[in-house]
DNA sequence: CTGTTAGCGCGTTCAA
DNA sequence: TTGAACGCGCTAACAG
């Protein structure tokens, strides 16, 4: 069925050797017997068995992504974007889900079985302290970047352990200032918890930026779930308290798209008597309930993928990069 | 720095079998033997090197996803539900992007070259006759199931090839019954090309659905691409025209969504003058501009990874799958 | 330029 | 119950 090295060999009356040099176009190697070689790979159609070539030569081509959820638009975003890097690199990529602790290590193992060089990492939105996977891969002595969230109580870079964020600071900042020039200064926040390191960034350049410009946080919200579904509740219950905002920045998409569902179910004018603002540039911010005002940021999985790349080619250490956002305006925001 | 059933071995001052065969849970080894290998690697964090394993077995438990693109939210569910499936069945994912026949066909050698026991493919949205996908893996008679697009002129089932497709005739009629009852007779129509096979069979349903109930297509387009700008650019202009429609049955969620957005940005309300519906009922559907009336399927991923494992156990054959949805009913639809 | 030898880490086979 | 020999398909290192 397969066509192997040895039956080429054996129909060109060659050596097996020959045929292997011909097909990885070496120097020492005929231009006639190579051409006789290719056109009967061609014809029998041989492709080379990678788990016997990774055998050898120790090298896989192959590394691994691990994720909580391939449908959810961060998963699908982050996976997206590596694949077509490693696609573009002509490595191959693994992926797996895993929703526990327990899953994941197991997955990851899994991914160092077959080989994978590195280990793309997204985790879980969650309060645990020790990721199972930062044990497994680092006891390897294997490269893991991690995506968007990351250990609090590792030094990145140092040693093959790094990551790729988004300037969630800087995002918040970015936001303040256009609802500033706007005229808010009472705005409400919905936010994720705080256990979660990016969250945190977002949370304190909201609170700088607000003491910075004399603005204040009038509801503040700390959630674990980062769905829209949570920030439409949360928005129902602000409604209900006497003093209300006249901007909600949010900090992601979803759950600006929850709470401006909200507002509008209110009969509230969402970018006229309030305006709301997520992060991310999603789906749901041009084409949720209102065309929102929002933070884009470039792909995270192909800045990861040549940070790992330089690593791999022996240039340079595996620093960690904040990826800086932009501000997107749109509808949702507009004059206090 | 990797263990090998070797290390083990002269570690214990065992022979290499019978490490591998306590490993593997073998029946012929010693219950003192398996837990004293057992100890020691988990001690010393042994891991089994596949490439090694399945170049000896010749199975590879690996399995390949190729698709145009992961970002989009029908790659992404599609890819999601896969890979949860294969997570479950202890198989590895390799996923590959392709936006060109010739990318396709290079990622898919790629895959066999892997070791990849089977393909699953969601085709590009194309015109193209002959997919080189088709032709390079059936050559290599691998198993290989389409997702939601397929070949006109291939038989599933009968050999390789097979494919889990949504009920779009169905889909169709679903909404057309819904409609009917809410008392709309003149509808419009955003469609896919009829070239892709679901676009036609969602074309079919809806002319006899139509044509059964007495109603009229009034105004009937068939798009290329099937994302939100080309359903709000084509509502645009259905709203200069004259006559006007009372619903509007789109082919996907983000065709209605781009569409909801056009009849919004006109003074319409969406639901009360016009209805909207869509198929897919994603993340759009729920949080975009109008919570949407639209069909609701089962993961495809997890009906295709289930068709090919029961031809992996040696039962049965790869019969295709017609999905069947169902109607989600929400506020885009109201009496006419 | 071409071929030979050896072995990557594992599992099948069969003998001890 | 355990172990020795052999080979999966491929390539590094050397010899011819």
């Amino acid at each position: 069925m397969r066509v192997r090295l040895r039956d080429l060999a054996e129909g060109l009356g060659l050596s097996v050797m020959a045929v292997s040099k011909a097909l990885r176009d070496a120097p020492d190697i005929g231009v006639a017997t190579k051409a006789r070689v290719l056109a009967e790979a061609a014809k029998r159609g041989y492709w080379p068995n990678e788990a016997a070539r990774s055998l050898r030569v120790k090298q896989s081509g192959l590394v691994g992504l691990l994720l909580p959820d391939l449908t959810s638009e961060e998963g699908a975003m982050v996976s997206g974007s590596l694949a077509e890097a490693a696609q573009e690199a002509g490595i191959a990529l693994l992926v797996g889900v895993a929703r526990s602790g327990k899953e994941e290590a197991e997955q990851v193992r899994a991914m160092m079985g077959r080989g994978a060089e590195a280990i793309f990492f997204l985790p879980r939105i969650s309060t645990e302290h020790r990721s199972a996977v930062l044990e497994v891969v680092g006891r390897a002595g294997l490269p893991l970047i991690f995506f968007k969230r990351y250990p609090a109580d590792v030094d990145g870079g140092k040693g093959k352990v790094s990551w790729v964020v988004r300037d969630m600071g800087g995002a918040a900042n970015l936001v303040l200032d256009h609802l500033h020039d706007l005229g808010h200064r009472k705005v409400a926040y919905l936010g994720g918890h705080p256990a979660a390191r990016s969250s945190a960034e977002h949370l304190r350049g909201m609170e700088e930026g607000v003491a910075a410009r004399g603005m204040v946080i009038l509801g503040g919200v700390q959630m674990v779930g980062l769905e829209a579904e949570g920030g439409e509740a949360e928005m129902k219950k602000m409604l209900g308290k006497k003093e209300r905002p006249t901007a909600v920045v949010c900090v992601n998409d979803a759950i600006a798209a929850g709470a401006s569902r909200a507002l509008l179910a209110a009969g509230v004018s969402v970018g006229g008597e309030v305006s709301v603002t997520g992060v991310g540039d999603g789906a749901l911010a041009c084409y949720g309930p209102v065309p929102m005002t929002t933070v884009c940021f470039p792909s995270l999985g192909r800045v990861g993928f040549s940070l790992w790349q330089k690593v791999r080619e022996g240039k340079g250490e595996m620093k960690p990069e904040i990826v800086k956002g932009e501000l997107v305006v749109r509808e949702s925001s507009g004059k206090a």
